[in-house]
DNA sequence: TACAGTTGGTTTGCATGCACCGTATACAGG
DNA sequence: CCTGTATACGGTGCATGCAAACCAACTGTA
């Protein structure tokens, strides 16, 4: 479970928010409150709150006055959009780690490249997607810059589901075992020159090689997306 | 007043809104659900919601279980931090908008630039910091990337009052009116160069420009600031 | 005096109920 | 048959009330 330290089973919005991404519901489906609130066994107000945390992190559309909210579609030019803010929000993040170089996020860095390496050639795995996320997740750490990190939070969440949980239900890819271990190699070997130019204090390198990093893993991810000119 | 056309007196978000910012409420001072509701002569509910969502957006602090939220109190470490958030993600609507190059968005521009230009010399003008404010807006739109464009929103709406509104009201810096002037159409300028950098379709260049124009902008604006390093 | 338990006030979390808004449907008039 | 209007229904916005949790001061005991 991404950040696993904020999510609360408990919690509402994080029911909520399994519920949305998890394929139970149709894209561009309405969020009913009454139906979600017996459906999740609590009243309305939790979930109105919810909902309205979804809609200002924008995992949820509409919400004019008396609209009510809805799922998105993710459609390609949605999921091509998201990547595109995403690419912005975590080349930043790697510039600005670059600038502080941190020995501890560092470390850290170093040693979650390390235990992603070890699950190179298990295709499918769970903890490949885990490690992959706590990577990232730890990329924005290491920019120290507190906005940017809680943006970071929920942008990798929904790119989680997104990319990872969502596709799984609809139709997989089917990728033959040759070509995924290779991707998989390239994206142990894509974090580790990030981290590399971060240890150099190269700003503008990190921030180049993450932008490239996520524009190859966004388009083969979203493979419907039309060519993926370069950002 | 920032995006007009978003901004509902009506609506307890937007009273709060103003509340927080216009300098009412104290520097990480808590914010009492009952209190400001009946402040604003509604219920606890809308106030309640009003202020998860601001949670959500970073316009404030707190918000475990039982803590309540805070208002920000906005150190010079803070505003740094706000202000390299901003660059990220204006830097990146520049060159967005440099890729899709829209015609209808650079006339939006132009004219905007011209407006602002007519106003070099009002210094403290109001009409000022509101045309400042819709360039700035106008190049999110330009994006067309309606995750920044909903994410700068809320940003460029959170520093406007930063940088304009709320330093009236503690300790104005009184700049003398001739360095004034300059720092006005220093400004023009700039916004000038970015659009002409986005017309030619030169995305590093727009990207660029637009960094270095918050960063001097910034930089002054939050005089506090130690010597700002390149980003 | 120091410390632990208790107790009251304050604040948040949530359930319920009602009022308002938007839309679809049925009906009357042309 | 088409069009404008009234009305019923689905759904959201909000007020009220109660329970749970946090905090601080108070008190009793060692």
């Amino acid at each position: 479970m991404p950040f696993s330290k904020t999510v609360d089973e408990s919690r509402v919005y994080d029911r909520l928010l399994k519920l949305v991404f998890s394929g139970s519901m149709a894209p561009g489906e309405r969020l009913v409150e009454r139906r979600l609130a017996e459906q999740l066994g609590v009243s309305r107000i939790p979930v109105r709150e919810s909902v309205r945390e979804m809609l200002a992190q924008g995992l949820l559309v509409g919400g004019d006055k008396w609209a009510g909210a809805c799922t998105r579609n993710y459609t390609p030019a949605e999921v091509r959009q998201l990547s595109e803010y995403r690419r912005i929000l975590e080349g930043g993040a790697a510039r600005l780690a670059a600038r502080h170089t941190d020995r501890n996020d560092l470390a850290h860095l170093d040693r979650l490249r390390e235990e992603t390496e070890k699950e190179v050639g298990n295709y499918g795995s769970p903890r490949w997607a885990q490690l992959d996320h706590e990577f990232h997740a730890a990329l924005a750490q290491a920019s120290h810059n507190e906005r940017l990190i809680h943006t970071m939070q929920h942008l990798l969440a929904e790119c989680h589901y997104v990319f990872y949980v969502y596709p799984r239900q609809q139709r997989r890819p089917e990728l033959s075992y040759a070509d995924a271990v290779a991707q998989m190699a390239r994206v142990v070997k894509d974090h580790g020159a990030i981290v590399e130019r971060i240890r150099q204090a190269d700003a503008d390198g990190a921030e180049r090689l993450a932008r490239a990093h996520l524009l190859v893993t966004g388009r083969q991810a979203a493979s419907d997306l039309a060519g993926g000119e370069e950002l």
